[in-house]
DNA sequence: CTCTTGACGCCGG
DNA sequence: TCCGGCGCCAAGA
């Protein structure tokens, strides 16, 4: 397991702070980031997105990516992320984080 | 420097 | 709505 790069470390600091219940999609990050693209984001959470809230990245559609699938929309539900009526997907429209922490009472 | 590899995005059909 | 195709960009060989 290589260390992150200069790169991923930003990403990576990106999705640690997206809010319980709210998601990004990959292309969102990076232009955050204004940098790189939806596939170097990608890249970045195959190799280090153990440490961070990986579930709350999912594609522009609002299905979350490859293999965890079914462990994601488990977390997503547990965490009241708005999902579409059959449950397979994030409520993109609702969910979508704006980069801004979310207003406090 | 060139070529390949992906937890992707968008535009048709 | 569900594919297929092409563009995209950092990294490593």
């Amino acid at each position: 397991m290589t260390l992150p790069t200069p790169y991923a470390e930003e990403v990576l600091d990106i999705v640690a702070r997206i809010p319980a219940g709210r998601v990004l999609a990959y292309g969102d990050v990076a232009r955050l980031l204004d940098r790189g693209g939806p596939r170097s984001v990608g890249l970045v959470m195959s190799r280090w997105g153990g440490g961070v809230p990986w579930w709350r990245v999912v594609r522009a559609d609002g299905t979350p990516a490859g293999c965890h699938a079914g462990q994601a929309l488990r977390r997503l539900r547990a965490e009241r992320t708005p999902l579409s009526v059959d449950g397979s997907r994030v409520d993109m429209a609702t969910a979508r984080w704006d980069g801004r922490w979310p207003a406090r009472s």
